[in-house]
DNA sequence: CCTCCACAGGAACTGATGGCGT
DNA sequence: ACGCCATCAGTTCCTGTGGAGG
């Protein structure tokens, strides 16, 4: 979103810049204070507690939507535990993984294993049985007499993973305590689902549910507040016109409240307002950013597919509001052309059906009476963006 | 009222990849 | 050297379904 090269070269040609510092500005920084967040930092802090008594903390469960502070809550709430017990000779490890980004269940025990110092060698990347990482987990527990802290974001991601496996490694990461001697785990489950609970099994929701913390959503008031704070850290004094202020409070409040994608948007908003020479940032700058941010994630998105999925949207470009069979044959001619092997309808409505998560199109249910049931697909941006994209691809740039 | 279309979408399977322990 | 294990892309086979048209 920011290219590192583009700020340092707009930070020498402007010699200075109205934002003087980016850190802050950025959605994994946490704040010394975090605003309207101090019950649910108590509530935590308190669940964690018997870490200081050296006995075993509850299991906690935090839900929320995405963007209210929650891994920052969790996270701020650790690390001051950690300063505390430091001297101790009962180390706490703040183990934190987020299952959106592993795609895989023995990718996210892994990143835990790395956390835990566990090299390439004591824990290889792929080879394993799921169960021998796990074993491998809990020694390096137990020898360096750890209390790991593991956090896991997302974890109704975790727990779709493990559905399809069938493994029940949540169980056994919740009944953990039992297998170790000398350290201990205590797990910290972040999710934004909040009925997630109901597709767990009983026996985890008993040990992972001792304690539950329920974050509620932002409101924009309180969206704007947590801006005023940033800004006030992040740039030059008066540089963010009131005005830019509100709108970007209320272009986000108005959907979740996902204070992250406000200070996104106020970030942005500021770097095109530096590019353009502007000591303000003004109500223009934020409606541009809000543009770029969206147009930029339709850009990586589509750039992103693998050729099968290019050519069906591709197909879904050249008929807007089509039909499955519809896109199908055009799909099918796509890859005549460009001389692929063609892949089954089954495979392409699983592609369709991914592709629409993503955002790129939407498909409507219909039922047309003797003429069967099908999905209809529409694409949700512009056939120039597409069009754009493919072009600098080799193989489509002809069937454009 | 029944039939039958044109798919949706679940489940189980296959073959390839890559790397482990022994 | 061998069997094993996890994962991914893709296939095969399958059951299910709202309502227009007879």
């Amino acid at each position: 979103m920011s290219d590192p090269v583009d700020r340092l070269l707009d930070a020498v040609e402007l010699g200075e810049s109205i934002i003087k510092n980016r850190d802050i500005l950025q959605t994994t920084y946490i704040p010394n204070t975090i605003q309207h967040r101090t019950s649910e930092q108590e509530q935590v802090t308190q669940s964690l507690l018997p870490i200081l008594k050296q006995s075993r903390p509850s299991n906690l469960l935090v839900y929320g939507k995405p963007g209210i502070g929650k891994t920052l809550v969790v996270k701020k709430v650790i690390s001051k535990i950690q300063e505390r017990v430091e001297k101790s000779n009962f180390p706490i490890k703040l183990v934190y993984s987020n299952s959106k980004e592993e795609t895989t269940l023995y990718g996210l025990l892994v990143s835990l294993g790395r956390q835990l110092n566990l090299n390439e060698k004591e824990l290889p990347t792929t080879g394993l049985a799921i169960s021998e990482v796990f074993k491998r987990l809990l020694n390096k527990i137990d020898e360096g007499k750890l209390n790991a802290i593991f956090v896991i974001d997302e974890i109704d991601y975790l727990v779709q993973l493990i559905s399809k496996t069938g493994k029940d490694i949540l169980y056994q990461l919740t009944r953990a305590n039992e297998r170790l001697k000398q350290g201990s785990l205590t797990l910290v489950g972040i999710s934004n689902d909040l009925t997630f609970k109901e597709k767990l099994d009983p026996r985890v929701i008993s040990s992972l549910g001792e304690e539950e913390i329920v974050f509620t959503n932002y409101n924009v008031e309180q969206i704007k507040t947590i801006l005023e704070e940033r800004i006030n850290e992040a740039f030059v004094e008066n540089s963010v016109e009131d005005p830019a202020l509100n709108l970007c409070a209320a272009l986000v409040g108005g959907e979740h409240g996902d204070a992250r994608r406000a200070i996104d948007l106020i970030r942005v908003a500021g770097e095109i307002a530096e590019r353009q020479q502007s000591n303000k940032v003004t109500v223009e700058h934020v409606r541009e950013a809000s543009l770029k941010i969206e147009e930029n994630k339709e850009e990586t998105s589509l750039k992103s597919y693998p050729l099968h999925e290019k050519l069906i949207i591709l197909a879904i470009m050249k008929a807007n509001g089509s039909s499955t069979g519809e896109i199908y044959s055009s799909y099918k001619n796509l890859c005549k052309t460009v001389g692929r092997d063609e892949l089954t309808q089954r495979r392409i409505t699983q592609m369709l059906s991914e592709i629409e998560l993503s955002g790129i199109i939407t498909g409507r249910l219909v039922h047309q009476g003797i003429h069967g049931r099908t999905k209809k697909y529409k694409l949700t941006i512009s056939s120039e963006m597409i069009k754009k994209t493919f072009k600098n691809d080799l193989t489509l740039k002809d069937i454009i």
